[in-house]
DNA sequence: ATGTAATTGGAATGAACACTCAAAGTTGAG
DNA sequence: CTCAACTTTGAGTGTTCATTCCAATTACAT
């Protein structure tokens, strides 16, 4: 009943594989060819394995964005400065991931729904995050305000990143920390 | 010497069609091709006016951007208001033609400068139109605080409208309203 | 051991697409 | 009218790429 031990190793060569190709060198470099290639297997066991090319692409994405997360089991200890910093730490570490990801929300065409509506959720969990920080930080504050504050911050860590993402110089982490201050 | 008649009006039907390709459907819809045909075109023509088809696709994003423009000839009498009011008409009344500008600045391999180079001098010159109208409306302010607010308030809008893109039942104007409030 | 189900190899498919070229046609200045 | 410069044609090139197919092989439970 179990998967085959063969398959699961496969798998986790091929997701290896495809994070170090998107890591060094975009979404450019991991085509489905190199990622065979660098994983050791034919097209055909990928495919046994995987749906689409993209499958794996979000999923290392995905992974990479949770490595940084500085509450990962959601204990609610996280404060809007760890958050900031996870946030820049995450472009400034991983900058070709962060464009994937970036790249892969705005590729998906506006009328498929399933890649969009993921990462919507994922946006809107990140508001939430960001809210309760703002909320234990701050008592003294009306909650649909903290929820335009969360939203109104997160967009300007977003467009400050893009900034970023064209010019490397840009100081993103005080820009950020500025904004924080600002907002919340 | 002067240019014959023949060839200015390819070009202006070949602007015009890669327009309506990618209002209509954005870069996925603006193929060479579908170029060509709409514009009642064979690929050599295009090739002898067009040194590729990204000087075209940027030719006519340039243009629907300054098409929005609350002050096109420089005159210094747009308020903070008018360029906030700008930028969301921009993103609201041609969704499609924002999208290709945010990916075509994204797609640029970080090599190669050309492309990349343009975006960034777009963007530090609405930098100083948000700095110059700042200054206008306020002028009790530390100038160096005011560039400062003017790149934090325009990479928020930049984030909240690649929210929208995410959600288009986002209210990107009120936000940007709101954004606009906080930093300036 | 044996049969079933999972896995693998790797060639083949087929689609998409930007771009080129040489020959034929057109324009317009003198 | 003439001729060189300019423009158009449209088939053709070359490349990149994700995905499929299925026969051969291997893993695993019984």
């Amino acid at each position: 009943m179990s998967r085959y031990q063969a398959g699961i190793r496969t798998e986790a060569k091929i997701i290896e594989a495809t994070r170090s190709l998107l890591a060094r060198g975009g979404l450019e470099a991991a085509t489905l060819k190199a990622i065979c290639d660098e994983a050791g297997v034919k097209a055909g066991s990928f495919y046994n394995l995987f749906d689409s090319k993209e499958e794996a692409v979000i999923r290392v994405v995905r992974e990479s964005i949770d490595a940084v997360d500085p509450d990962p089991d959601g204990a609610g200890t996280d404060s809007v400065d760890d958050l900031v910093t996870a946030f820049v730490r995450f472009f400034e570490e991983q900058p070709l991931m962060a464009r994937v990801y970036v790249l892969a929300a705005l590729n998906t065409e506006p009328s498929e729904n399933g890649a969009r509506k993921r990462f919507l959720r994922h946006h809107q969990r990140r508001v939430e995050r960001f809210a309760d920080a703002m909320i234990r930080s701050n008592s003294g504050e009306r909650p649909d305000e903290t929820e335009m504050n969360a939203e109104l911050l997160l967009g300007a860590l977003d467009g400050l990143a893009f900034r970023w993402s064209l010019d490397p110089t840009f100081e993103l982490s005080r820009f950020a920390r500025e904004a924080a201050k600002r907002l919340s």
